[in-house]
DNA sequence: GCGGTGGGGGAATGCGCTTTCTGCCGCCCA
DNA sequence: TGGGCGGCAGAAAGCGCATTCCCCCACCGC
């Protein structure tokens, strides 16, 4: 049925072997033999099978990119960085002949630590080239470990890894041999952006500041908070444990989690002047349920988030947030898993995030 | 250096074609002798080599999703929703055993018909599955002809073939055999809603309606602008060609096209009331314009999008809009793709679109 | 003119798995 | 008790390609 090397070696009047050493340019070759060669899998419309090649030679043309949710611009905007690094450099997918290029494998774990393992599977399967696991890392459980168990055998058989926007795994800093260096992290300064952004409301004058966290196992969720608090605590307003879990409600990196969390903030602290967000979408929630509940922002409350999606620029008000440079990050990652990029020092880069103040802070009432 | 069905099969004692007959689960085994190999697998952590696999049995676990970005939530949203089914139905990614689920790769053309053309060698080199195609066609140079020529193909090789958000390829209807029936199309009534949407504008009381479209060459933007112009139409409010044309710009689908097309709208036409726009994405950059510009929306001027993206409601003003359940046509694009569910007559299945109404657009001005 | 040399091409092997095609064994029925 | 049959398992033939090894044939130097 399909047209297979074969064919076009009949067609050409030469061996097999010598269309795949044209196909490949890897071996001497007459030019006009390759010319025949090359009409030949012209008139054919020829085009290899990519398992029967990476069975043969051992190599496969796949990376994974494993992320929360493909549908959040955060994951949107790393994953397409990452893949358009992959896939052939800077410009167009590489076409037939250069073929350098390799595939992007989005796999959507949905948060979920048994998807990511299976994915991590799945991807062990395909003898995949290269993978990278972005967002923060689910803690505490075992979890981690299995993730890390996978990752290990994964580096042991060449497939290079890069963990991106989540913090280096402790286990594979010691694998044997090269397996240690293919493993890479291009980590998110979450701690440190969370603090900066904590102090600018201090700054402003805010002293009772509620704050919105994602999901309490990840590893996100936990630098953030920390950052938050460390501004808090140099502020000399850390208070007790107790008082400091008051003004934290955990929830979802999504909408409905910001709107139901200030809800329950206020609830908690109707003398809250401003809300810190886990990350913008959880702040337009924010801004959703506080407008319902007649304030105006920042005016009577101030409202900040997190990463700087491209919408937040035209949120009502403008977000105050942290900018991650995600797609760097991510050209980054895809960089470091295609080989085309010297690992950092360590194996770890940190890139750096940046305040961005914008129009849904301000200093808050005399009154209050 | 990696563990193969051989090796598995030699610790459980048995033969290869035993231990590929446990795993696939298509021939009857003892359950002792399974069990055997089952305990083999697990000891020596075995995974099977999917190119082998993939190689001998004529199949494939990918199905390509190609989109124009997976930053933009417009794709993000379907591709989302096309992973979710095919990697395994409602839940998880399955496990080892079932395998039932397959791996999304995702694409990301950039709106390039050239790599577009390319992502679909590469799929056909990968002898994917299935091919989910997104995102409007580009229309008038060979390149639809083109693409069909490769479509066809993929699907003459048994690739099922999904078109969500782009118009039915006529080469494609009349393929020999079963290919004809592995090509189907989820399409998005895109002049419909734009056609209710001007006349909602229209109802208001506008007749100076700017409207900003996407590139010329994509059906999505055609048949958003037809839309327009037949409501236009119907109202007797057509003018000439070149006079809807004045009002008319062509932009790409993003905010800083949005934001260019509003003043030159603004330029050629001061006496503007509303302003149309390509989607929601274009429609925020207008709205920034035209705020810069000292206009209140919608007091002074009504601003319209397209899509019902998340961030939509979230802007200020919240966004008049045309939803398109994208996560729907997603979800049924990824089932037919799979052969999950039976392809709709005619191959074809058109996805309702509904006017969203919100605060970004009202009566005009009395003195306008 | 002869052995040497090296560029170019073919034959054959194997990658790891699926899948006939056989074949063995124990059981049932006549 | 013997022929058959059903349930299982092994042997072996590829799937389509890369690659190693080998060979052939100019062409060069002596």
């Amino acid at each position: 049925m399909a047209v297979t090397l074969a064919d076009v070696a009949a067609r050409a009047g030469v061996s097999a072997a010598t269309v795949s050493r044209v196909l490949n340019g890897n071996y001497p070759v007459a030019g006009s033999t390759r010319e025949r060669v090359l009409r030949a899998v012209d008139d054919l419309d020829y085009v290899v099978n990519g398992h029967a090649r990476a069975l043969a030679a051992a190599t496969s043309d796949l990376v994974g990119v494993l992320v929360n949710d493909v549908a959040d611009p955060f994951f949107g905007l790393i994953a397409s960085a990452v893949q358009g690094e992959i896939s052939g450099g800077a410009d167009q997918p590489s076409g037939l002949p250069a073929g350098a290029g390799k595939l992007a494998v989005v796999c959507n774990t949905g948060g979920s630590p048994e998807a990511e393992l299976n994915y991590l599977t799945l991807l062990e399967r395909q003898r995949a080239a290269g993978v990278v696991l972005t967002g923060g890392a689910v803690e505490g459980t075992g979890h981690s470990t299995a993730v890390a168990g996978r990752l290990a055998r994964l580096a042991a058989s060449g497939t290079r890894i890069v963990l991106c926007g989540r913090p280096p795994v402790p286990e594979l800093a010691d694998l044997p041999g090269a397996a240690a260096d293919s493993v890479m992290t291009v980590a998110f300064d979450n701690r440190g952006g969370a603090q900066r952004l904590t102090e600018h409301l201090l700054a402003l004058g805010h002293r009772t500041i509620g704050y919105v966290a994602g999901p309490a196992e990840r590893s996100t969720t936990r630098h953030r908070l920390e950052g938050h608090r460390a501004a808090l605590a140099e502020a000399g307003l850390a208070g007790s444990p107790a008082e400091l879990d008051r003004l934290t409600v955990h929830g979802y990196y999504d909408r409905s989690s910001g709107y139901d969390a200030a809800l329950e903030l206020l609830r908690r602290e109707p003398g809250l002047t401003a809300v810190v967000a886990a990350n913008d979408t959880v702040a337009l929630g924010v801004c959703a349920a506080l407008r319902e509940r007649g304030l105006r922002i920042p005016e009577d409350i101030s409202v900040a988030g997190f990463d700087d999606l491209p919408f937040s620029v035209d949120a009502a008000p403008a977000l105050t947030t942290v900018r991650i440079p995600l797609q760097e990050a991510g050209a980054r990652a895809g960089r470091l898993v295609m080989g085309r990029q010297a690992p950092p020092p360590g194996g770890l880069a940190t890139v750096r995030t940046e305040l961005m103040v914008r129009a849904s802070t301000a200093a808050p009432r005399k009154g209050a």
